[in-house]
DNA sequence: TTGCTCCTCACGTCACGTGAGGTGGC
DNA sequence: TTGCTCCTCACGTCACGTGAGGTGGC
């Protein structure tokens, strides 16, 4: 008497529902059955099952198996292209290892672009939402620069006033913020030259970029917050944050 | 105005329906609508949404991800589990690689366990078969002692005329067969003393051993070299192939 | 009126896993 | 009669892709 379903699958490595699929989708051919219908296997159809469960760990598609046939060529063209895959496979793989490292080094929140690793760390929330847009809509070397200013630079005093600041601070309070964050930003930007064109390489477009940074700042910060980053660029008539 | 749905998508580096599954699975909380009934969303859906394509990007399932929750907590532990999990997968593509380079350096046939990459290259079909079943049922250790003998031996002419044999040879000509290739086989007995307990550790246990390799010859070899097989068993009583 | 965007079903993908419900031989 | 194996549907999984069919603002 011949192989039952279950003993084909066992002896393949396999499962009873996986010889099944191969069935149902043609890959493997339906052998003769029994007066009560049971499957009766032989040898030849071990050895198909036996190939196709061998291609199946090294990584082949069901569809791709099918399409080798069923003959005993040597597919030298698919194993290298498989090869070339799963090379390809592997580094994506060490590459976001690599990134991994980097954040649970850094202790860097998970919705910040990795760039930002070095960062210093005390950011508000709003502030690190902020970042966290702005991250996204910059090019790749303008994010690069972004996050080189923010590793450098030291958290002021200023930036812990601006954070702090209530809705309702008055007049003098917020003119004189936006004076001494003025002068800062026109240091920043005599250091790191980049600031000074920040958002001239964006991957949504200037206009949709500016749109973007407004709409964050529009919904991150309160009133008064707002209205000294106005003030701010009265008094330093360039592009920031 | 706030942002559309295709803008959210665009703005975070993903496509409109991946959004619409996170509302499906509610990992992403919807925004209101407008009169019209077009969804706007606001930075707190960019950060949300940002933080979800990060951690897909990583690798982490949707699952996974609303298990993490929406809090900005930093899920080192997670990221370390997720990072032990790419390093799994990193080596077994590894291995695979290693394995497709041993095939592709042999030009061994796909259905046959890689330990044979070395062994001497012409097999008939039905020997090819005859190994590839063997090599299923037999354990890891019994294997390599298998394909180290394969590999050490070159082919001699009985194995031809074994092969050769037709399905009517006469008497004279299979017994004088049996008894070259018994001697053979008791050379190679010596040469490698595993032959001589071959099948004593087996994947199926020794009665489906017996079985399976009974059924394998009764398919693959014709009823003189069936017939052959037994006279070299009379001549040299011990388990052999 | 035409074109573009938005919306909600709802089926398809891939390789099976997992019952559901029924039959056959000891 | 009970327990075990075998069988065939057929839905579920995962993260969306891809139309199908309809509406709303310029």
């Amino acid at each position: 008497m011949a192989w039952s379903t279950r003993e084909i699958a066992e002896l393949a490595g396999t499962s009873l529902r996986a010889v099944r699929h191969y069935h149902d989708i043609g890959l493997l051919p339906e052998p003769e059955r029994r007066s009560n219908g049971y499957k009766q296997y032989g040898v030849t159809h071990l050895m198909r099952l036996l190939r196709i469960t061998k291609l199946v760990t090294l990584g082949f598609s069901l569809h791709q198996i099918a399409d080798l046939g069923d003959g005993d060529e040597h597919p030298a063209e698919a194993l290298r292209a498989l090869d070339a895959d799963l090379a390809r496979q592997i580094e994506q793989r060490q590459r976001l290892r690599a990134e991994l490292a980097e954040i649970l080094g850094s202790g860097l929140a998970t919705d910040l672009p990795s760039e930002f690793a070095g960062a210093r760390k005390e950011f508000s929330e709003a502030d690190r939402n902020f970042i966290a847009v702005i991250g996204r809509v910059l090019g790749k070397k303008e994010r690069a620069a972004y996050a080189e200013l923010l590793t450098d630079e030291a958290r002021m005093e200023s930036d812990d006033d601006f954070d702090a600041l209530p809705a309702d601070a008055d007049e003098t309070t917020r003119q004189e913020l936006a004076e001494r964050l003025a002068a800062e930003v026109r240091r920043l930007s005599e250091q790191f030259p980049a600031v000074k064109t920040l958002g001239a390489e964006t991957t949504v477009g200037p206009r949709r970029y500016r749109e973007t940074l407004d709409r964050a700042i529009g919904e991150l910060y309160n009133p008064a917050q707002r209205d000294v980053m106005r003030r701010m660029r009265l008094i330093y008539p360039k592009e920031n944050g």
